[in-house]
DNA sequence: TAGATTGTTAATCGATTAACAATC
DNA sequence: TAGATTGTTAATCGATTAACAATC
């Protein structure tokens, strides 16, 4: 029982710093290095070294004192415990700039993002390919998806890049095809059953941060 | 100097909740709701009431106790604290994808923030006018700028929509010409002075909080 | 008056930081 | 051996939640 509470207490600040130290890492094996110590990490990002340590702590690697952790090994296990080691097959709804952002980053492909295939209510983008993703009437998501079953995989994910207004039934047409994610980057919360794991890309939270700092320190502290 | 103590401590959490209700709130407004109770409130984002009047506390506003909120009050009260009732002047740098979406998402036109003008280091570009705003040359920020102070405003905001690998680069500009925050999309930390503000967008972030989970939940929690 | 709500103080919870032993 | 580093336990800090008085 002690393990299965541990999973469940992860604690969300250090599954969020973990993907800036694989960027690290993966800057390091560029260069060569083999190892690489938490100091280092922590110097980098003007952290505390042993906030670094716990952090990786949770991906269950270990490093060796006065040596530091192997860069390879890391590696491995921060994509591991990610769940960026293995392809997540999505669908994307909104093929709009946003949309059309995602499609195009190679970044998140290299985090395991596979998006078989884009999806829009416009009959304009019907047709198009972004970089390399064809974009389909919305309309046919569930024959789309039937399709990719077919093949032998799953819709694990959906991307939802379209307006607030068509968020909610957009993300109930992607619990219909059995995702078992949502990434929603409409600025509204969705109503989803409880086994759908859901994350919201809340802009506005950021913007509100940054504005509010502004003002206060234009405004003597 | 128990006050500007206070100010000093606004919880985080706090202040990157309150676009949310600031959202519920105009659809108050809209259907024509005089006022709100943070029970209401809590109830449709699943919250516990007295957070979101932690929340709402910090923007100064009060409430009537059996009745509520007023409505306009809040809305004004939390505009006026998140420093969205006046315009941010902006440049926005990096017109692909994500900076596009940026510049034809109206919601932060709400939210005060105002480009002025967008820029890029890609020549295909140049001229080209973005939801009204022109992209220009990246050499030519100062020249803007200046262009932009001779118009009686300042460029308080540097919108960072570039890759990675260029960010710094475009930061330093920046902070060359003067601005007092950086919202940066770019997965780099970047390197300012203590007196600029500066918030970033860690999709990454998001991301791996979500696959986590789901690998997790595929794998027996 | 009774019930609903605000506002505040105290308790709890979780994350960060400090301290330090273990180890290469 | 000395110094640097990991790993862990304890202390601190801050945010959330509980409890409750005040009020309309």
């Amino acid at each position: 029982m002690k393990a299965s509470a541990r999973i469940r207490n992860l604690p969300t600040p250090s599954v969020q710093r973990l993907p800036v130290y694989l960027r690290l890492l993966k800057e390091a094996r560029r260069r060569g290095d083999d190892v690489v110590s938490c100091t280092r990490i922590a110097e980098e990002f003007g952290q505390l070294s042993v906030q670094v340590r716990k952090d990786l702590a949770i991906t269950g690697v270990s490093g060796r004192p006065k040596v530091g952790y192997r860069v390879d090994e890391l590696i491995e296990a921060i994509e591991r415990f990610l769940g960026w080691n293995v392809k997540t097959t999505a669908f994307l709804v909104g093929a709009g700039n946003l949309g059309r952002a995602i499609l195009n980053y190679e970044g998140f492909v290299e985090h395991g993002l596979d998006v078989a295939a884009a999806f829009d209510a416009n009959p304009a983008l019907f047709g198009q390919t972004i970089n390399g993703r064809v974009v389909y009437p919305l309309d046919q998501i569930a024959e789309r998806a039937a399709e990719v079953r077919r093949q032998g995989r799953a819709v694990e994910m959906g991307v939802v890049t379209v307006p607030a207004r068509a968020a909610q039934s957009v993300a109930d047409k992607l619990v219909e095809i059995g995702v078992r994610a949502i990434w929603n980057y409409a600025p509204v919360r969705l109503d989803l059953p409880d086994d759908v794991v859901y994350e919201d890309v809340k802009l506005s939270a950021s913007f509100a941060v940054l504005t509010n700092r502004l003002r206060r320190r234009d405004s003597g502290q």
